[in-house]
RNA sequence: CGGGGCGUGGCUCAGUCUGGUAGAGCGCUGCGUUCGGGACGCAGAGGUCGCAGGUUCAAAUCCUGUCGCCCCGACCA
């Protein structure tokens, strides 16, 4: 029988007081649990008990994907630039790529965000005919991205382990088909680590339709929104929420155009507090460069413009908003006098929500005015408008239920890729007729720390951690109370002995300490099922059993809990 | 990258404005009393005050630079 796992023998650096820089509750609660510290600004090093937490979750992952008929893989964290310069997306991951300087081998290397060029590259060396697929490789690996902004504890970090899975496939429909699986995979995997999720529609990319999901946790330390139809009909995130339009008011009688002097007024709110009208009457006007050529784009004042949605309904590869210098030349007037009325020459796109505007407010094209009273059709026309901005509350489905809006956090994303790499990489494969085509691609991503830090989010109370059972660092601990008595030692590490040896993970807190502080520290860790020890219990002939998540305390004799906590493990 | 805040013992913080030889609580070590929801007493250990310059008889404190961390925003294959 192998040492029973003891406390005083474990590292578990509990906190009594909350470190202050931990604001969100998991990054609190790891901190304060001895789950993981902190090494630098999005570095962080997984303690024992956190790291067993991590690896059981990686373990479910492993099972699912695995079972889903992924196949596992390592490849290297430390990659060739060269790879991404065929993709072209070290351009295009800009700042958040990671390279090394210095010497020609740094020059030449980067630490791998993610593993897309990797795979591909692995794949086209070895895969040239359809009889090898489809197939699905995996792996659970180290990604480093050079974020902005780490924050949230491990949330958001520089270094993270993510499960990526790519999906190689000779038709569009093979595709589909492990798209579904893997789908189906996720769901399994997240009921499995015990998290609510919530899967929405995701901006699909290149092939459209139901391409793209992702997989959400809601709570308040999240920092994507998702966004949901009130009767349930609908989910997605806020790139993609579809909405009704929106009808145009009933009507006033037109005004006249006027040109009013606003000094030094170039945003909507400077604007509409001084002309004392509200941003919903106010047309903003975004002059952007949509690959080198100019583009305007018209959104209600209050609303804010959908640049991937704007992008994908030009067809653009890259789209920012114009230099200063462009916009003078197009409006003839400094930036934030920009307006629709008297544009000539360039695309113009209002989005739907434009179309019905009346009298409204914009830019005159010249410095230090505004024009009021614009009515379309008279003062300008619309010759082309598409959904191009945000949902916002007030909004409803397209079925009109009243859209929700909830902050969450992303724990995974499955895609069609399409053939976006194999095209780049000339991964290609000889179908049945002799002909070659690239390899159509999927991708699958789950962040392993996210969940841990997602579940923590979504299970806790003011006393601590409430693990879900499957991912908690151990599923049983034992107090032992009075540690000096014999009996009660002997007893604690009896149990302790026979839940391992049904393959229950058991922690023993052997340490000699008063029991309130044992019994906090325990709520603390959060592990989900607790028997406590003791010579005054032991007197009755009892231990007493009691769930984290639950107040009750059960009193059982000491030789029929290990059957009555297997019980509830089966029973799960 | 823009805005704000903070770096003083392992943790939480006071001291900085108004320069004068570094403090508290928690934690840690030893002894004793305690022992079913973060005990108490006594005795201890532990800090070049982020770093580098400067001003001064004297710098945690004032000045300059620099590094790091947190929060808000921008960004996020």
């Amino acid at each position: 029988m192998k040492p029973a796992m003891k406390w005083t023998r474990f590292l578990i650096p509990t906190l009594k007081e909350t470190p202050a820089d931990a604001v969100v509750p998991s990054h609190r609660l790891m901190l304060r649990a001895g789950l993981m510290r902190q090494i630098a600004a999005g570095a962080y090093a997984y303690l024992p008990l956190g790291y067993r937490t991590l690896r059981k979750i990686e373990a479910i992952v492993r099972e699912e994907m695995n079972r889903a008929g992924a196949v596992e893989l390592n490849m290297p964290a430390m990659q060739p630039l060269e790879l991404w310069q065929e993709t072209r997306r070290d351009e295009a991951m800009g700042e958040t790529l990671v390279r090394l300087a210095d010497k020609a081998f740094r020059r030449n290397t980067v630490l791998g965000p993610t593993h897309e060029e990797v795979v591909t590259d692995i794949v086209r060396a070895s895969i040239n005919s359809y009889k090898q697929l489809p197939i699905t490789l995996y792996q659970i690996q180290t990604k480093f991205r050079d974020e902005a902004r780490p924050k949230s504890g491990v949330l958001r970090t520089r270094e993270f382990l993510m499960k990526d899975a790519y999906s190689f496939n000779p038709s569009k429909a093979s595709l589909d088909e492990v798209y579904d699986e893997m789908y189906a995979a996720y769901c399994r995997i997240y009921e499995r680590c015990g998290l609510p999720y919530v899967v929405v529609e995701a901006e699909s990319g290149p092939i459209g339709g139901d391409a793209s999901h992702e997989f959400m946790v809601v709570t308040d330390a999240g920092e994507d929104w998702l966004v949901r139809a009130e009767d349930g009909s609908y989910a997605a995130n806020v790139e993609r929420a579809e909405y009704a339009p929106v009808e145009k008011a009933s009507g006033a009688a037109d005004a006249a155009l006027a040109e009013v002097h606003t000094p030094g007024l170039s945003t909507i709110d400077n604007v509409s507090e001084f002309l004392k009208c509200k941003p919903s009457d106010m047309i903003k006007t975004l002059i952007y460069d949509a690959d080198g050529d100019v583009v305007v784009a018209l959104v209600r004042g209050d609303h804010e413009i959908n640049e991937p949605r704007l992008k994908r309904h030009l067809g653009a590869n890259a789209l920012a908003l114009a230099a200063p210098a462009t916009i003078e030349r197009i409006t003839g007037a400094a930036v934030g006098f920009a307006g629709p009325v008297g544009l000539s020459g360039v695309r113009v796109v209002a989005d739907q929500a434009v179309t019905v505007m009346h009298n409204a407010v914009t830019g005159a094209n010249k410095t230090d005015y505004h024009l009021t009273g614009v009515v379309i059709g008279r003062d300008f026309e619309i010759a082309e408008s598409a959904d191009i901005r945000f949902a916002v509350a007030g909004d409803r489905a397209p079925n009109g239920s009243p859209l929700v809006f909830e902050k969450c956090i992303e724990v995974g994303h499955v895609f069609k890729l399409g053939t976006k790499y194999s095209d780049a990489m000339k991964a290609h494969f000889l179908d049945e007729n002799g002909k070659s085509n690239p390899i159509i691609m999927g991708c699958y991503g789950i962040g392993v720390n996210r969940i841990m830090a997602a579940a923590i989010e979504a299970s806790h109370d003011e006393s601590g951690i409430i693990w879900p059972i499957n991912i908690a660092p151990y599923t049983v601990e034992i107090v032992a109370l009075d540690v000096r008595e014999q009996e009660v030692m002997a007893t604690a590490e009896r149990i302790h002995d026979e839940l391992e040896a049904r393959g229950i993970d058991t922690l023993l807190d052997d340490r000699d300490a008063r029991p309130g502080f044992k019994f906090k520290d325990a709520d603390l860790i959060g592990i989900p099922l607790r028997i406590t020890v003791g010579k005054r219990g032991l007197g009755e002939g009892i231990v007493e059993f009691k769930r984290r998540d639950s107040e009750d305390v059960e009193k059982i004799a000491p030789d029929k809990v290990v059957e009555h906590v297997a019980g509830i493990i089966a029973s799960k």
